[in-house]
DNA sequence: CGCGGCTTTGATGTTCATCAAGTAAAGTGG
DNA sequence: CCACTTTACTTGATGAACATCAAAGCCGCG
């Protein structure tokens, strides 16, 4: 995968996302001091109990919000891609990470002074506003997604998130999962046997194609029923 | 149950807790144009798709935070107290409700336009830091509250909020459950009869004792324990 | 090449929801 | 205020959904 770490401010998805409000001085600033840091696949950006020191936002990948468990069983929260502001949880109410974050693929982050973030907010209100808007959505999609699933039953679960890769993540209805079948299950709560279980239904039933980590739906319409009713 | 009305904002439990920064012409336009409102027990006060045209704050009382489900059963996402900011979820993400606010106690809240309260951000960064730090606190304890929840078998959920009525909520190892059967269930995403079932056996094994909706509680630190294994 | 982690399938058992049925409590209308 | 209806509470019996256990093949990696 190939990455632009030069320049690319003025043209960054994020500039007229949430940058917009900044005054020219201020806008300066941040570019000058921000930092741009690419991770591979697997590794680590951010750890529950460490200090934060930057607030970051992903530029391009895909990254895993999760909390670690007792037994080597984490729990994902959520799947975060560009412009959903994933690295906003914690970061306004407390001094020290809730959450891990590693990426699932090869991914381009920018940091920037976790100070400065604050500085600019207290001194520019059209700034906090957009955070607050987007902190806002965050939660709410997260809490809305985690309830959705909770209520399925496991050939559900399966069905929505193979929706979500296919419709929100990649837009396309072959693609490689970039989790593991137990991250998957850590995903959705279920053991890593039922979600590979479910998924050997589907490819009987015809419903999707499986060639190792490519998932290929072939029938998107009775997966979305399954979705719907499972 | 008692409530007074009148004044009050200068002694206002929230006075200092995120009104400190405003400056006296913005706070008197606060006091002047909110609205404080007593609802009882059951009493509805948003309905999800409703448009969202105030900030409101509970100054006493007890709510719960809710999702409306298809055949009458509801999920309930939070027990909200004074101070919890309950209804700060969706409210800068959207301008409709995505959630129900019902009353489970006697309940007195204060109403404060919303386009004064997104003002009165746009125009004071402090303020605004304020609102963040409040939204992505709620945000991070429902999310853990959550999946805390989600893990625990079914006597270790009870256990958990037989708990958190006692120490959190009512600070009172004797309490009136504020809420159903039924409820505690959409509570902890569990059926009624469930509820039932292992409130009984903790009866049973003098862990609780049980008079209608008043809940006593015996032996806590077993409790705990079965909170946190099971 | 061997080790650990990932994947897969089958067999077994437990947890929990569902169904049923009855009592108690609380609201409703004449 | 009392019959009536609805809602809340309770216990037991049954079955389904799901986790756990077991075993084996596979793959990447040092």
């Amino acid at each position: 995968m190939e990455f632009e770490l030069t320049g690319g401010c003025d043209t960054c998805i994020y500039r007229s996302y949430i940058f917009d409000d900044l005054d020219k001085e201020k806008y300066e600033l941040l570019t000058s001091t921000k930092e741009a840091r690419i991770y591979k696949k697997g590794e680590t950006i951010v750890e529950e109990g460490k200090e934060i020191t930057h607030f970051l936002y992903l530029k391009k990948g895909l990254v895993k919000l999760y909390k670690k468990g007792e037994n080597r069983q984490d729990q994902i929260i959520s799947i975060g891609k560009p412009l959903d502001f994933i690295g906003l949880l914690t970061v306004f109410s407390d001094t020290h990470y809730h959450y891990n974050i590693t990426a699932i693929e090869d991914s381009y982050f920018c940091f920037v002074d976790i100070n400065l973030i604050k500085q600019m907010i207290t001194e520019n209100g059209k700034f906090a506003m957009e955070m607050l808007q987007k902190i806002s959505y965050l939660s709410d999609q997260i809490i809305q997604n985690t309830y959705s699933i909770a209520k399925r039953h496991l050939r559900g679960r399966i069905a929505f998130i193979l929706i979500d890769f296919a419709e929100d993540i990649y837009q396309n209805n072959r693609f490689e999962l970039p989790i593991s079948r137990k991250e998957i299950g850590e995903l959705i709560g279920m053991t890593t046997e039922n979600v590979i279980r479910i998924l050997s239904e589907f490819r009987k039933d015809n419903i999707i194609k499986i060639e190792g980590k490519v998932i290929e739906i072939n029938d998107i319409d009775r997966l979305k029923k399954i979705s719907k009713l499972g």
